[in-house]
RNA sequence: GGGCGCGUAGCUCAGGGGUAGAGCGUCGCCCUUACAAGGCGAAUGUCGGCGGUUCGAAACCGUCCGCGCCCACCA
């Protein structure tokens, strides 16, 4: 780009700042520019030291809702710093095929074209997922750009794009071959809906209400009561199970007991696994449509009698055959009541039921042959990375949670009966051949050859990404250099689906080294009372109306001042607003400063030379910087924010940039040296919020400094100057002011009023002061003729005030009243404590220091409230 | 049934053995030459209840009450 294009493209206002900060007028063009100057591109050749953070890959059916936003925000402003202390930085973009809640929607969209996926085919309906992907994909990039956030979109990638399914089949087959995949036929969860098979975590139990009714089985002498929710599956019962030492039912092990409804008899097993405690310590086995029955029927070789088919419709023949699972259960309840065989109803009868985590449609644990990974291995080396500390997780807390999960977790079952997904690598031959296709091997052709019809479980190309993006299974430059992550930031709603498998998958393909070394587990975003947000609800919110109204950079200081570790972040449009507000108070104090002549030229003046407010300030910049370090190196991104928020409003805009004023009025050398000192502190405090609000600081930096970029500036460092006693007399100086405004308004003076004050400074640290003192007090000279109607003493210096006998002398004494009172109780409090010889023998020194302070301080407030008192005219 | 966490100002939340905090909201005065998207000032809490430890508890311990989340093969 020329420099004459440049200046024509340039959206940096000239010096010339209007009044208002306009974000939507800036932001848009910044964007752009830093991605045309390849600010956010990495470079693996780099010398540098890595910085790798990955995106979650956000669903490529959806657009990004507020914890996008919010996450990106996290990771942004990490990476921005990262960049600027000058870490070859990788944030690594991109997103995930999700598989089954894609193909949702799209099938979804075909309905409304009165299809199914089956009217298409399989090819087709897959070239229209792949149309479908090509639109909302641009949706959510383009939220991105909106965000600010600072990928690398040269290396965006995506799970189902050609290397990244290598990848998945390079994984697949080094599990095969290490015995780690295998193919089972077994109960596994399955969405009648969906017409899938599901993982365990992607059930979502709640409590329903149902009906839970006691059945007879058998007759005669030999019956046995059951109790059950499921009364449909009883067609499928292979045995009665009972406890090997329930005395009640010893002597019918063994024995056949008739089944209702149909003509078989089934055996009566005993199993450890029933508690004879529970109803009447018979249980009914359907080992087909139950995992513990299925269990149980493997223990005791008991045959599997399916009577359901896919879409949960019973096929068993007989009265019930063609009826589905709820049809079925009341009919079947209704013939057993008329044999006289329903001995106990109790309904509703609330128990715990799983719903597809996709469609909520109830799962019906269905037996049933698929793939799965063993998990054993993998889990084990995931958890000792964790416990060996190898990789942290923030906040600690949560490492409870995944020690749990991956302690005890059961084979993962990765095949889908989707179309939408990366297709199982393995062909079966005419003579019952399996083989695993490698990524480099031939595919199998030939007469009776097919593929496996299956997909994978989106979240097995997801375990990869750390390292797929990065060109893995090639051995790629940027794979060596941003291997290992440096630290996944995500929500911990997915710390099993996502982080666990992550790390399963990258010890086990990167030799034991994982994926990432930290973990940052955000919250989830909430509304304005704590209320999840849901579309249902009616309180979700699309991100970008929020950064049409009040801009990006808005949303994301509001986001980020919200971001305690590992808690649920709640959010409303009054508080973007208010961060908006500090946008434009961050935009017109650079504004009164650039008015100013505030210069980053030069060296900083020698301290020596300094005033007392320029070296107050500069030391708490400096605190500053390293508080903020601090918080960083925490994730403590509400800390952070915080902290700056209230240095730069309170502490720059108010105190100091009033204080400059006066400086700026007198002129000379003090007014040079205030120029630069305000200049470089606009410029560390500018770098410090840039990578929480990156566009207003851009903005307004560039045109400060003159510089390229905030993107590519250098990070501060704490120069560890401090001056504490400029920092106390500053402090003192706060207090006068604050003390005689108090007095001004109380006694309803309005704010510009000039009043006539003789000030008696000498031999205080205020004596400097004067000048800004009589400014911000609106203080006139003394004149003609001046009386002192009211005088304040503060901190041993005096303000004596002439009100010219309008002074509320009632109201006055009232308050001080009120402040004698509140200092004389302080005084008992300390006094009570510094005679207690228990306080003083065992409280530490700083304390006990910090106690005399509040009573010397206390003793000094009654003297200045009673100076107040006897300088107030009589009533 | 296990585990984790939470109850602090009207709302949302920080804090965490040594004088109760922030943002927003509220009240009053003011368009003071960077900013009314602003300035200045003010009000507001038995820190869920009860016990205990301690010189000192909102904070630590116990217990109770209320709420949230995660896990689990209660038929």
């Amino acid at each position: 780009m020329t420099e004459n294009t440049q200046h024509q493209n340039s959206s940096v206002p000239e010096p010339e700042l209007p009044k208002t900060y306009a974000p939507a007028e800036v932001e848009g063009p910044l964007y752009e520019r830093w991605v045309d100057r390849g600010y956010f591109a990495a470079d693996a050749k780099s010398e540098k030291s890595p910085y790798t953070v990955v995106i979650p890959p956000p669903n490529v059916t959806g657009s990004l809702h507020l914890g996008h936003a919010f996450e990106h925000t996290l990771i942004d402003a990490l990476t921005r710093r990262k960049r600027m202390q000058g870490y070859e930085t990788l944030w690594q973009p991109g997103m995930d095929h999700a598989g089954i809640a894609t193909q949702n929607v799209v099938e979804r969209e075909l309905a409304k074209e009165g299809k199914s996926r089956h009217d298409l085919g399989r090819e087709a309906f897959v070239e229209r997922v792949w149309q479908w992907k090509g639109e909302s994909g641009g949706q959510i990039s383009g939220q991105m750009r909106r965000l600010g956030d600072g990928v690398d979109w040269e290396r965006e990638r995506f799970t189902m794009d050609e290397g990244l399914s290598q990848a998945v089949k390079t994984l697949f087959k080094k599990l095969y071959d290490d015995e780690l995949i295998y193919r089972a036929e077994r109960i596994i969860n399955w969405c009648p809906r969906c017409l899938t098979a599901i993982s365990d975590i992607e059930v979502e139990y709640q409590d329903d209400d149902g009906e839970l009714v006691s059945l007879k089985y058998g007759d005669g002498d030999e019956t046995v009561v059951v109790a059950t929710t499921r009364a449909e599956t009883m067609l499928g019962d292979t045995a009665i199970a009972v406890h090997p030492d329930d005395e009640r039912y010893k002597h019918l092990v063994g024995k056949l007991i008739k089944l209702p409804l149909t003509d078989r008899s089934i055996p009566v097993v005993a199993d450890e696994h029933v508690d004879p405690e529970f109803g009447t310590g018979c249980v009914k086995v359907t080992p087909a449509h139950d995992p513990n029955d299925f269990e149980i029927g493997q223990r005791h070789n008991l045959p599997n009698i399916a009577v359901m088919d896919e879409h949960a419709v019973i096929t068993a023949h007989g009265p019930f055959q063609g009826l589905d699972r709820l049809e079925a259960r009341s009919a079947i309840v209704a013939a057993l009541r008329a044999e006289g065989r329903i001995v106990a109803e109790k309904r509703p009868y609330t128990h715990s039921v799983g719903h597809c985590s996709r469609c909520k449609t109830t799962i019906e644990p269905r037996l049933s042959m698929q793939w799965w990974v063993k998990v054993g291995p993998l889990a084990k080396a995931a958890g000792d990375a964790v416990r060996d500390g190898q990789v942290k997780i923030h906040p600690q807390e949560m490492e409870k949670r995944y020690f749990d999960w991956v302690d005890n977790l059961h084979d993962w079952c990765i095949s889908r009966q989707l179309w939408w997904g990366h297709r199982i690598p393995v062909w079966y031959g005419p003579n019952g051949e399996v083989v695993c296709v490698g990524p480099d091997d031939e595919e199998p052709t030939g007469e009776g050859w097919t593929q496996d019809s299956d997909v994978l479980d989106t979240w097995f190309s997801s375990g990869l990404w750390p390292f797929s993006t990065l060109g893995w299974p090639e051995q790629t430059e940027s794979l060596e250099k941003f291997y290992p992550n440096s630290v996944l930031v995500t929500g911990y709603d997915i710390l099993f689906f996502w982080v666990a498998r992550m790390m399963m998958f990258g010890l086990y393909a990167m030799d034991g080294t994982p994926p990432f070394h930290t973990i940052v587990l955000h919250g989830m975003v909430r509304d304005q009372f704590g209320k999840k947000m849901s579309k249902s609800f009616g309180n979700a919110v699309n991100p970008l109306d929020w950064m049409d109204k009040y801009g990006s950079d808005a949303l994301r200081f509001t986001l980020a001042r919200g971001a305690n570790p590992g808690v649920d972040v709640p959010i409303g449009e009054d508080w973007v607003q208010g961060s908006r507000n500090f946008a434009n108070k961050i935009w017109n104090a650079t504004r009164f400063a650039l008015m100013n002549g505030a210069t980053v030229e030069g060296e900083l003046p020698p301290a020596e030379r300094l005033s007392a407010t320029d070296r107050w300030i500069l030391s708490r910049l400096n605190s500053v910087v390293a508080e903020v370090d601090a918080y960083y190196e925490d994730y403590q991104f509400a800390k952070l924010s915080d902290a700056l928020f209230h240095f730069a409003w309170d502490e720059v805009f108010d105190w100091y940039v009033e204080l400059t004023k006066t400086t700026f009025q007198e002129g000379g050398q003090a007014a040079e040296d205030t120029k630069r000192v305000l200049g470089e502190v606009l410029d560390v405090t500018l770098k410090l919020l840039h990578p929480v609000v990156p566009f207003v600081t851009e903005t307004l930096w560039t045109t400060l400094t003159g510089n390229e970029s905030l993107v590519i500036a250098e990070w501060p460092k704490d120069s560890t100057f401090r001056d504490e006693a400029a920092e106390r007399e500053i402090e003192t100086l706060q207090q006068v002011i604050t003390e005689v405004r108090r007095f001004r308004s109380d006694q309803g003076l309005q704010p510009g009023q000039k009043v006539p004050a003789r000030l008696t400074l000498d031999g205080t640290a205020l004596a400097p002061h004067e000048a800004a003192i009589r400014q911000l007090l609106r203080l006139q000279p003394e004149g003609e003729g001046f009386a002192a109607t009211a005088t304040l003493p503060v901190s041993g210096a005096t303000v004596a005030l002439d009100l010219s006998g309008t002074i509320d002398v009632a109201a006055e004494r009232k308050r001080l009243a009120k402040d004698l009172a509140a200092a004389e109780k302080e005084i008992t409090a300390a006094n009570a404590k510094l005679t207690n010889e228990a306080f003083l023998a065992k409280a530490p020194d700083h304390v006990v220091d910090k106690i005399r302070g509040r009573l010397t301080k206390a003793e000094a407030d009654i003297e200045r409230i009673k100076g107040q008192l006897d300088a107030l005219p009589a009533a």
